[in-house]
DNA sequence: GCCGTTTTCGGCCCGACTGTTTTCAGTCG
């Protein structure tokens, strides 16, 4: 039966044939929202459906709710089959194309039969696309290139936060001092730590731009400037990765540098809300309307501040001060994503105590020279500890996990007496653990005695990804409930740009680790993020505790704390809820496996 | 398609930039 995910999915395909179709674009976004909403569901689907209270959901209505019931039930529903009937599958892959949208689409299909990638590549080389009313030659060379970087994009391959961040620290060291530059920051995707972003977004007070804009084209690392108005330059860097900067004047920043840290969907909602109390909201500003003028429409100037003649700015300093105007707590960037947040920060239930990365006192998941880490025990003992960390727990692998050098009793014993001699040397506290293998059948891999003997057990699958989801299921909620305290290490296994995570029902594991005696790992590894922020919010719903790893392999990586806290925060999680931001004694007691 | 102490109809967020248009449509975020 297909979960609230795959039914979000759908919706969202049928929003896009509809695009292409040119119905109504608020038709279109409604199933768009619907999705949203569904993935927002705290409860189960089909306990939802089975009461009736779909259409208590914001956002979906009797139509939707109907729809919905249906590809719960069939996996399908007619509009769907309607739809996927009426255009050729590879018009999904068309939308994908940059510089290609939904009424070009349309029109290339219309005029020239264009049904797949293939065809439309065909027809840009042999000048067909040209001769299409709207269509000219500049285009079709964007087409052609849309074309190169959907296919360089392989299986979709975003950039990884981790690189992007470090992108991101570089350009805002060389803009930074820039005489024509106030102030820079980090805006968009990257700002609210998404796991893998598209581009990078700069923000900059300037009462220069144009200065700031040729600096920022003089970057070293730039391939190509791609767009260069009197606010805006977009430029591609080497790596391929694509950076816009927006200037505007220093009292203009804040409202832009929110505007631009989206997401787009939050927004959406903040403007619906300004509108209720008789703002309209933009990145030019918070405008108070007035009632007197509003049928005026706005006349935008080209390139330049919109003729808000009707309406009177408020001055906005900050994002603290934008979300005060509009009777909103702060929302911190990370849950701006429209899942719940806007209720949340008008309600006064948005949690204040979101973990921060100073919050965290131990480094939980470090392999070393025994398994496959590149460090020694000291090592990572002393880097962990110039680090501030009171803590760091030794969780080599296990025996199964032969590829990785993995222990079998008589190592992890010599391993035992070798943390002993280092924490001699050491004021840093050394905890043994293992990351256990969870064998194909769900049993650890280790016996009780030696489970029992340990500081702290991480449970992970590193083998049998491809099980069905009965089988993964029935493995992962067998391993969660042996009677030990365990931490389910990076739960899915996903690798990003690599592999999906593995076929599984979620909330079985997560409600098998809450009956049990256990705790959620969100993994610090850039490529890993895992749990994600829809997992851990469900796991904290179900009280699991949360600790956040960093899976290192080597003292460096003991820096992916950053984006485990980022992840984490964005699963709302708070301080109290994270174990490793206790005390040393407190976090060694509540991992003790055993008692 | 959704939604409603101004409404069950008529709204629905807003602007930058490009290319093709000669005043604007399409795409993006």
């Amino acid at each position: 039966m297909p979960d609230k995910f795959t039914v979000a999915r759908a919706l969202r395909e049928i929003g896009a044939l509809l695009e292409v179709e040119g119905e109504n674009p608020f038709k279109v976004r409604a199933y768009e929202n619907g999705a949203r909403a569904l993935e927002g569901l705290a409860d189960d689907l089909g306990a939802t459906i089975a009461a009736g209270k779909l259409t208590e959901l914001n956002g979906i209505g009797e139509a939707l709710a109907k729809k919905i019931a249906d590809l719960h039930a069939t996996g399908s529903t007619p509009l769907l089959e309607r739809l996927r009937a009426s255009h050729p599958p590879g018009i999904l892959k068309l939308l994908q194309i940059p510089e290609l949208g939904p009424k070009k689409i349309a029109a290339l299909h219309a005029a020239l039969g264009i049904a797949t990638v293939a065809d439309l590549e065909t027809a840009c080389l042999g000048g067909r696309v040209r001769g299409v009313k709207g269509f000219g030659g500049k285009t079709e060379q964007k087409i052609l290139e849309g074309i190169r970087r959907f296919r360089s994009r392989a299986i979709d391959r975003r950039t990884l936060l981790a690189d992007a961040l470090a992108v991101a620290d570089d350009l805002l060291a060389y803009l930074r001092p820039f005489p024509a530059a106030e102030r820079v920051e980090l805006a968009g995707s990257a700002r609210r730590g998404r796991e893998t972003v598209n581009d990078l977004d700069l923000v900059a007070a300037s009462r220069d731009p144009a200065a700031l804009a040729a600096h920022f084209a003089a970057y070293p690392s730039a391939d190509e400037v791609l767009a260069r108005g009197p606010t805006k330059t977009t430029l591609r860097l080497a790596t391929g990765l694509q950076v816009d900067l927006r200037m505007v004047p220093p009292e203009d920043f804040a409202t832009l540098h929110h505007h631009l840290t989206g997401s787009k969907a939050h927004h959406v909602r903040l403007r619906g809300i300004a509108r209720e109390l008789g703002y309209t909201l933009s990145e030019w500003g918070l405008h108070r309307l007035d009632p007197a003028r509003e049928a005026t429409p706005d006349v935008p100037l080209t390139g330049g501040e919109p003729a808000l003649d009707h309406a009177r700015k408020v001055p906005i300093e900050s994002e603290e001060a934008l979300y005060a105007a509009l009777g909103l707590r702060f929302v911190p960037p990370e849950l701006r994503e429209d899942q719940g947040e806007i209720e949340a920060a008008r309600d006064g239930s948005l949690p204040g105590d979101l973990v921060r990365p100073e919050d965290i006192r131990g480094f939980v998941h470090c392999h070393t020279v025994w398994s496959d880490g590149r460090a020694t025990v000291e090592e990572m003992a002393r880097a962990a500890e110039a680090r501030g960390a009171e803590f760091v727990t030794i969780t080599d692998h296990s025996r199964a996990a032969g590829y990785a050098g993995g222990l079998d009793l008589d190592r992890l014993r010599r391993q035992w007496e070798e943390i002993d001699r280092v924490q001699e040397k050491v004021k840093i506290r050394l905890l043994k653990g293992t990351e256990a293998d969870i064998l194909e059948d769900g049993a650890l891999d280790w016996p009780d005695e030696v489970i029992e003997r340990l500081d702290v057990v991480v449970a992970s699958v590193h083998s049998r990804f491809r099980m069905d989801e009965d089988q993964m299921t029935r493995r992962l909620v067998r391993a969660m409930s042996v009677p030990f305290f365990k931490i389910w290490g990076h739960g899915l296994g996903r690798l990003l740009n690599e592999r999906e995570p593995y076929a599984c029902r979620v909330e079985e594991v997560l409600d098998a680790l809450a009956a049990s005696r256990g705790a959620a790992e969100v993994n610090g590894d850039p490529q890993r993020l895992d749990l994600e922020p829809r997992w851990i919010r469900a796991a904290r719903s179900r009280g699991v505790p949360l600790v956040l790893s960093v899976d290192a392999h080597s003292t460096g990586a003991l820096g992916y704390l950053r984006f485990a806290v980022a992840t984490a925060r964005r699963g709302w999680a708070r301080r109290g809820e994270v174990l490793n931001a206790h005390p040393a004694e407190v976090f060694a007691q509540a991992v003790r496996p055993a008692g």
